[in-house]
DNA sequence: GTTCGCATTGACAGCGCTGTCAATGACTTG
DNA sequence: CAAGTCATTGACAGCGCTGTCAATGCGAAC
């Protein structure tokens, strides 16, 4: 054994592992940051030194000399639907993860009345180098304005209105929405009712537009009394469903855009008494834990968040090494789970 | 104006500030540093020099020259019940950004071969001071022992077998089981089924105890047939109903040990054709989301996590700052919250 | 008036790394 | 063989802050 005490917990310095290597601080830097110009032969005494010694590149070091902070910040919406969040930090955190980055979170609870200054504040306390935006805060116009203004590198998940210059993430929610209406036409289904989901999520119109064009496909008639403004939440889902119900002439089936509200249709054909799907069939769209626990089990649609987020993260912390990445060029696939909310229409009479 | 420009984005260093107040760098740092023996005028002058400048203390530096992250991590298990881990966060990172610490998440996906290689890992790489626990990996061997031999600060939030030297917290589980439990007995139930918790889980025995001191209180017999093991998770607590209907004398109410496992109840129910609360009650634990959003909307205790969450990470942070910081010595009230998926007893004959 | 003690302040040396730029060496070319 | 080219390596100066320790000033005690 060349000098003094063993390291034990990763506490060598690039000094301890120059030494070792028998080579300069500088080359051990280059080896660690993967830089190019180094002999085959070097890069291996340094690698085989770093690895007797567990050396870890002291982050702060790294980031005060280098202006690198290797953090990411997640700027979020923190209200409704966590399920969705629990999948975007999932797929954020392990592409995090995988390229030696950290995340940070910055919730962001709405009504708030100054979102970017706390944005601001984020981003110039917490240092990140660039940030991941799960809808609907994509579309906040004060949120994007001011990270355009930051010159923060920014990649949306599922954003309204997607910017060329950004890294967006998206699937195919419309597609997703018109199976989903289609499969109900053909289970009998001719008023069908349509709850939207919130106006400043991207998501809402797509979904909106995949109804639209189910209806036109099998020749059924658009009405727009058929339509309710949600906004994804559980409580417009209630109400949306109520004014639906008391329609004169109601639908036999309810499309709500996305699973919080479907609850909330359920909960109020309970109150009103109706069997789902016996009186009225029922769908959603997210495929949230709440789906497949509610009775009837709710038929819906799963995206697959998590590979989004990791692929938006991803992407972004590429785009930050410096590397010419492009958003995907084909939206994620959805997946239209059917369940027990939805039944063919009784014939009457 | 005194000097060239003015900061544009908090990109003053200390040397501004110094130079600005008319004083040195160190004292800066003093007052940063809210250290004590500086005078009050010359605190003053640097507040405010401070302040015109807009000067934000640079985290790298202040990490590489002091030693302090200002991290914390919080280290949970990444499965079912994302809502409490909601609201562990909502708490942990208020605490955090109230005292300018920034919080780092570890999710530990179970079964995981090596638990301890993962949280040295991440206490190694991400070099956070203390650490979050939320149960039940507070009472995870592998976890608590590694930590402590890390000599690395811990709060734990409802933990099984709290450490008098660690900071915990935790609620009256037992009380507000035992509550509920009075409720139903109240109601008229005699038969009333028990799923317990996961047993790894420091709640669980809390709560089977405070179910057993009120079966006592009034006089009813405790029955062993009655209860079963679930782990805190939907498809268990409908595995549990399951062998509890299909009893010869079933239970007219169910007691199950938190909400995920009551939804599996009512599912299972609603399965077998029954009308819950008129042919079954049942009661669930933790007023989760999904709590008040079945059918019937259920019967349940509400927790304060958000404020447990923020005590423990704002105890672990003034430990960190070298405070002497004792866990509360009285748990934290949680509240009954009565819906309706109970009733009382049918009279039958 | 002198000395001591205490409160306040500052000079200076790093913390562990990366950027810059110069040095070295190995080859190639004329 | 000398000069030029390129790949590889190292010396060195910070990055912005805090810890250490010494310097300063001031009132109290002698």
């Amino acid at each position: 054994m060349p000098s003094g005490s063993e390291s034990p917990l990763g506490k060598a310095t690039i000094f301890d592992v120059a030494e070792q290597a028998g080579v300069s601080i500088k080359t051990v830097s280059r080896v660690v940051n993967n830089e190019s110009n180094v002999r085959d032969a070097t890069r291996e005494k340094v690698l085989s030194a770093i690895r007797e010694l567990r050396y870890k590149p002291n982050a702060a070091a790294r980031e005060l000399s280098g202006k690198r902070s290797r953090l990411v910040g997640l700027v979020y919406e923190n209200a409704q639907e966590f399920n969705y969040l629990k999948d975007v930090l999932n797929g954020s955190l392990d592409a995090c993860e995988a390229r030696g980055y950290a995340l940070l979170l910055c919730p962001i609870t709405l009504p708030n009345p100054d979102i970017a200054a706390r944005i601001r504040e984020f981003v110039t306390q917490a240092r990140v180098e660039g940030i991941v935006l799960p809808a609907p805060l994509g579309d906040l116009a004060a949120a994007a304005a001011l990270l355009r203004q930051l010159r923060i590198p920014v990649a949306a998940i599922a954003p309204k209105d997607p910017r060329p210059e950004e890294i967006n993430v998206s699937c195919n929610d419309g597609a997703a929405t018109c199976s989903l209406a289609e499969y109900l036409i053909e289970q009998g289904h001719r008023a069908i009712g349509f709850i939207k989901g919130h106006p400043g999520h991207g998501a809402s119109a797509a979904r909106f537009a995949g109804y639209r064009r189910a209806l036109q496909r099998h020749g059924l008639a658009f009405s727009a009394a058929l339509v309710r403004q949600g906004y994804f939440d559980f409580d417009s889902g209630k109400t949306a469903a109520s004014e639906l119900l008391d329609l004169a002439k109601p639908p036999s089936a309810i499309v709500a855009s996305n699973d919080d509200m479907a609850a909330g249709v359920l909960f109020e054909a309970r109150e009103r008494g109706l069997t789902v799907p016996r009186d009225l069939s029922v769908v959603g769209f997210d495929d949230t834990q709440i789906a497949s626990r509610m009775w009837p089990p709710l038929t819906t649609v799963r995206q697959p968040i998590v590979q989004m987020a990791e692929t938006a993260a991803r992407l972004l912390i590429d785009k930050l090494n410096g590397e010419a990445v492009q958003s995907p060029d084909e939206p994620f696939e959805c997946e239209v789970v059917i369940r027990k909310s939805t039944a063919p229409l009784a014939s009457i009479t």
